[in-house]
DNA sequence: ACCACCGGCTGATCTGGATCAGTCCGCCGT
DNA sequence: ACGGCGGACTGATCCAGATCAGCCGGTGGT
């Protein structure tokens, strides 16, 4: 199960603890791409564990435009940050079909009195995703396009890598260059020519579902890419 | 205490939980402007609660630049979602003269244990802060910058009057142009011109440390602000 | 068999905001 | 009393990336 994998590079959890885990996998449900699992303006009372497939996350603007925050790889949490919020301030969007995993609020308030490394796992997942949102910030204000997209490729490499879905050599990406548009702040043409400019001086390509990773360090090097942020240091009990 | 009107927004606490709030009121420090607190790069064991004064905290590139995350006002917490992360990813310097109180990681793991109604509120921060920087990545990515702005000035007001330190009427501000366009992803220069557009027409001021919202309404409108993800719709009990 | 549509890809043109290069004013230190 | 500095402010120029307009190949629907 990706979430336990992923979960695992912040703390060992108990036999009791996976038991928990293991208990939600009963409520399983299953959302063809397109279909919004949660939507802007809407009050929630549960969150998804993902499964399987790709998801996203997104703001609408009143202009018609809107710009996707993050994508969501399997072992992700969906919808988590607006349990607690009164409403949803985003909504959720699957890139793929997908298997969720659902989680009421009710549970998970319960897994926070009972369970209280399982809730340190799950405020250690969130303040991760907190952090891949600070840096999604820091590349849209400050790294031209090229840096950015790199810079993007790479963190998803890192994540899928840590669930088992990626290495060095590349990963299977199922978004289309509009999707990356909609992530990265730039228009669909401009990602369609940066990913020319990186093909060409032989750092990455990008063809049929597939991103090859030619040069792993000079693209590091060339985006600036410190994974650090992502916190995958390995497992630490607190 | 700041810190407790703003909990108030989202949950009603009990005598014993104020009672643990105010038991932290011992471990007073306080920063000159300018002196980082935390770093980039750092392992931390503490965080701090913000009692008076602005706060900024931001990310260095390698190119020299940077980027503002987000202002932390009085009530805010400081450095709260690097405690689990092995690293810390950000630096936080003072913009004023400020008070803090430390928060070590044992106290916060313990509340975590023995008040988990508090541990919900953390959480409830956590994730207000988390939808803070969404919309900042929202803003840098889709809004101009002038729509950017006018937002930008809009939150920090509706965060200020929360705290008693604001209203429609404008609030006071001790930033520079300078800080505003590192956390707005542009140039000072522009800064400066847009300030100046928004003066010419009728919506604000800046001067002298104070923002005047003129149209208050007009603003709103202008920068599609929606407060929602601010979550202050008021207390309600989990 | 045809056409509508989506995604990738391209050239030409336009523009928002960066950058450069200053001025001016108030404050602080000596 | 003087120089240095930080912050607000301005005009001129430049450029990264948007926008517009279009082609091509695959695929799914009728």
């Amino acid at each position: 199960m990706p979430l336990v994998r992923k979960l695992g590079a912040f703390v060992a959890l108990s036999g009791a603890e996976l038991a928990v885990l293991e208990g939600l996998r009963k409520r399983r449900r299953t959302f063809v791409a397109g279909r919004d699992l949660v939507q802007q303006g809407q009050s929630d009372q549960a969150a998804y564990i993902l499964m399987s497939g790709w998801a996203c996350s997104y703001k609408d603007l009143a202009n018609g435009q809107r710009q996707i925050v993050d994508f969501q790889v399997p072992g992700d949490f969906l919808g988590l940050r607006s349990v607690l919020l009164h409403i949803s301030d985003h909504t959720i969007e699957p890139v793929t079909q997908i298997e969720v995993t659902e989680i009421l609020k009710s549970d998970l308030l319960e897994a926070f009195a009972n369970t209280p490394r399982l809730a340190l796992a799950i405020f250690w997942a969130v303040s991760r995703d907190e952090a891949m949102v600070v840096e999604h910030l820091v590349g849209i204000g400050r790294r031209n396009a090229a840096e950015r997209l790199a810079h993007f490729l790479l963190e998803l490499g890192a994540r899928l890598t840590l669930i088992g879905q990626g290495s060095k050599e590349g990963f299977d990406c199922p978004l289309t260059q509009y999707l990356m548009a909609d992530a990265l702040g730039l228009s669909a043409v401009h990602v369609n020519r940066v990913l020319r400019h990186l093909r060409e001086a032989d750092l990455l390509t990008f063809h049929d579902g597939r991103v090859k990773f030619i040069d792993y360090d000079g693209l590091t090097d060339f985006a600036d890419f410190d994974p650090s942020y992502l916190d995958q240091g390995g497992p630490l009990l607190v």
